[in-house]
DNA sequence: TTGCGTGCAAAGGTTTTGCATGGCA
DNA sequence: TGCCATGCAAAACCTTTGCACGCAA
């Protein structure tokens, strides 16, 4: 962790769970609550305030999903090849997040680059619409629970 | 204007204000500011009112962009039979939006249907990235001016 | 000891909501 | 006349900031 600044009990503690969040994406209050659930008293400004921190680091990485209010942050890929293959898939019913490696994005990615002269930036970018689970549900429900 | 309600003054106004934009994104926030410059009394609840509708509607499209807190709004300008084909390119930078028509944006939508369970709906998706003229710009000057 | 890190509470900005009133059809 | 639309203010939310205290180095 090329964090500079002092090693403290909270630091730990943070650095703990967004480790055992592993691949997955979560917000400062997913954070906060599994704090609480542990039992520590650290407060939501020290979780701000670290993953703020991790964020300009670039340890982690920090996106709003269209709809929600709040920002989710992630363990940033090593480096750009790692992310390159990677890309978010968010279902419009149920609102789950998918994470889906795939080669198939880097054709895309080139083809965009080369013909349309645009560089796509996976890690900000979002592709909306239906999981398998609510892909019939779509049709007759359309009630929207982003 | 698909609107089935009623038609009032301070739709209209904020119809107007829309279309001044023209292809350019605008937040809630621009919008009142226009309005009050107009010297109509609109309140905040009614902007945010009606570009809620206009979104829900398909008029608009919303995006967070990655680091302002307010969310902006566009004029969505294709119906979805004619985005099917369509990728939607939005520039971090200048805040661009392009549309482009493309093949492989089929091949990928297959398979991602096929072989990840998931209909993509590409009339709310959006990819975001760096336009051919912001793109070197980015590299030099990493100030996020978003 | 130095000064960063923390906690609490308050402030800030954006968006939503409740409720009474106003205006369109 | 019915019902949607509006305005205002308050609330809800997420995030940042100020300040005094605690703790790592």
């Amino acid at each position: 962790m090329a964090d500079g600044g002092y090693r403290t009990k909270q630091k730990a503690e943070i650095l703990d769970l967004i480790g055992e969040k592993g691949d997955y994406h979560f917000t400062a209050a997913d954070i906060a609550e599994m704090l609480r659930k542990k039992g520590s008293g650290t407060g939501m400004s020290t979780v701000y305030r670290m993953l703020d921190k991790l964020t300009e680091e670039g340890t982690l990485r920090r996106y709003v999903i269209d709809g929600s209010s709040a920002a989710c942050y992630q363990i940033a890929m090593a480096d750009q090849n790692a992310c390159r293959h990677h890309f978010h898939l968010k279902c419009l019913n149920c609102g789950s997040l998918f994470h889906v490696d795939c080669e198939l994005i880097d054709k895309l990615t080139d083809h965009i680059a080369t013909d349309h002269g645009f560089t796509v930036d996976h890690s900000k970018t979002v592709l909306y619409g239906y999981c398998e689970k609510c892909r019939t549900a779509e049709n007759s429900d359309k009630g929207d629970l982003q």
